[in-house]
DNA sequence: TTGAAAGCGCTAACAT
DNA sequence: ATGTTAGCGCTTTCAA
């Protein structure tokens, strides 16, 4: 079943059936609905190896997701998947530890799949126009920025929040409450990666209220494993560190930091208080409900998905668009009980 | 960069360079290598669409999941991605909602990506003969089978567990710890799906205890959405019902009903003891932590892909692989007090 | 062992 | 508004 079937059958040439599916002008009213009907009826799908072929380009838009263990990432991708077959391209995606290099990835994915462009889920912050030059298609960085790399801002897209003024935002929730020993989760304060930005703006919040940061106080996790935060806050607890409230930089070490504290015999709030960051689906349903402030995960894949398509469509240019979380409150957040 | 320059620069014709391509015999030596080694200087990477044009065959494997909201599933699509990166074929994933069809998204997908098979995540049990006639890839029916239909079991393969023994062990287990008045939290008692099994499992286990069914006790919440979950426990609670322990089909459902539970005053397992069936990572961290039968997820994942390449590169046939689940004794069920 | 040439199904000039 | 035709890059007979 090629398109010189569907010509034969409709009495017409290849061309014109050629143009009514690629919604051209130029045939008639008639000709277009009965060469559509000929499709349906007879099942046609157009080959698109032979159109890639020729117009030499695929349909495929590369999303290179990194730290497969953060479930916030399993949202965007199914968000991500969505957009882009909707619009009429192809995901193709490709998960990386957390330990590989995504630039590199991508530049093969790039290569070997004929990507269009690429979405990166979660990355480095530090990239350079030297080792993108391997990348020579548009990219958007969802759910991050390069904050620290040298990048012109017109090289490339992001779409994300701002990683430090939410933690700071989060920490300073907790002081109004009360708070001053206020513990850390992350996974790596140097990641050059959303960790490090958060735990600058956990600093940041400690500086402006006039509090010491302790190093003490926090638990670094090494990546975005649950069972890591766990250990991590029970060793931190088993230490005899003293510190009334938490902050994870993630709702999944959150949850497992509040079954820690849990299992140790503090209550949440009201021994500890914890906020976190993401606002996964998952936890509005921990015992007590988590405090915390939610990304907008749909609106920012659906926004990247929307950038990339205008730039690869040429009918865009690269911008960097910051979203603002919502808190939602939880019961995890309680006034420090007066000494 | 194609085919000709390499024969070009090689002084040799565009047949031999492809011959090297593709590892074909026939070729010298010396001019094998002397193709190589152009190809390696000259970066050369083969236009895949040319290629698919010619053998009319591409290198896609389909993935369809069916249920976005079941977390359980996140997980799968993850290993699936992997295993089929590193047997060299690409992922396509279609992600569909529960009440689409997911045949006729899968015979579609066949033909617009020129699949070489398809792995369902999640569907129907009642395929039948006559509705499969569009699908003309080999399949496996990754954690279901055919259980409803009248499919030859030589038609299809599938890795599953048994979803109904499985149902029955789980409610066996809470008869064991005295528990009578058992409630169950499912989407679908008749989805002819996996709800629909662990449904009938848990009745013949209430059978088998010679414990009468009471339809009040059965919250249905018409897919795996764990707020409908939520809201199902909290109007069981509120109409007075009287229950000492439940089933979840799904560990997100069971998350949802300890908190619904929580929220309303009991106090899980005292008042009431909740069991499930997945064993999703998140759910060990659930205060208590959750009861569970776990599916060996990543092992399910991998064999399916492990069939499905065998049956696309001829050298397997259809096989019907019934996995273990393994109880993960969490805090979540305790002996009924004697009353 | 190698080369020439015929397509694979489609798009996009160019003709009409 | 419609048709004719030359490729896109590759594989695969068939001949040499």
């Amino acid at each position: 079943m090629t398109i010189k079937d569907i010509a034969a059958y409709c009495g017409v040439s290849v061309s014109t059936v050629s143009r009514v599916i690629n919604d051209h002008p130029d045939v008639s009213p008639a000709v277009r609905e009965q060469v559509n009907e000929a499709i349906r009826k007879l099942h046609f799908v157009p080959n698109n190896s032979a159109r890639s072929l020729v117009v030499s380009r695929s349909t495929a838009i590369g999303v290179v997701s990194r730290g497969v263990d953060n479930p916030f990432l399993s949202l965007l991708i199914r968000v991500l998947s969505r957009e882009i077959h909707d619009r009429g391209y192809t995901m193709v995606l490709h998960q990386i530890p957390t330990q590989a290099d995504e630039i590199q990835a991508a530049a093969l994915l790039q290569r070997e799949k004929k990507l269009l462009g690429v979405i990166f889920l979660g990355g480095r912050f530090n990239y350079t126009e030297e080792e993108l030059r391997q990348l020579t298609v548009p990219f958007v960085c969802c759910t991050y920025t390069n904050t620290f790399g040298n990048l012109s801002s017109s090289a490339y897209s992001s779409v994300s929040i701002h990683d430090e003024r939410e933690a700071e935002k989060a920490v300073r929730l907790l002081v109004d409450n009360g708070h001053r020993r206020i513990a850390v989760v992350l996974d790596d304060p140097a990641d050059n990666s959303i960790g490090q930005l958060r735990f600058q703006g956990y600093r940041r919040a400690l500086e402006a209220e006039g509090i010491d940061y302790d190093p003490a106080l926090a638990v670094v996790t090494g990546d975005y494993a649950m069972s890591a935060a766990y250990d991590g806050v029970c060793r931190l607890l088993d230490s005899g560190a003293d510190f009334t409230a938490l902050l994870a930089i993630s709702d999944s070490l959150a949850i497992a930091a509040i079954k820690a504290l849990t299992d140790r015999g503090r209550r949440v709030p009201e021994d500890c208080s914890v906020i976190a960051i993401d606002g996964l689906e998952m936890s509005s349903f921990t015992v007590p409900t988590l405090t915390t402030l939610c990304q907008p995960a749909e609106e920012m894949a659906e926004e990247s998905v929307r950038m990339l398509t205008a730039l690869i469509e040429g009918t865009g240019v690269h911008r960097h668009k910051l979203m603002e979380t919502t808190l939602r409150r939880g019961g995890s957040v309680a006034r420090l009980a007066r000494a």
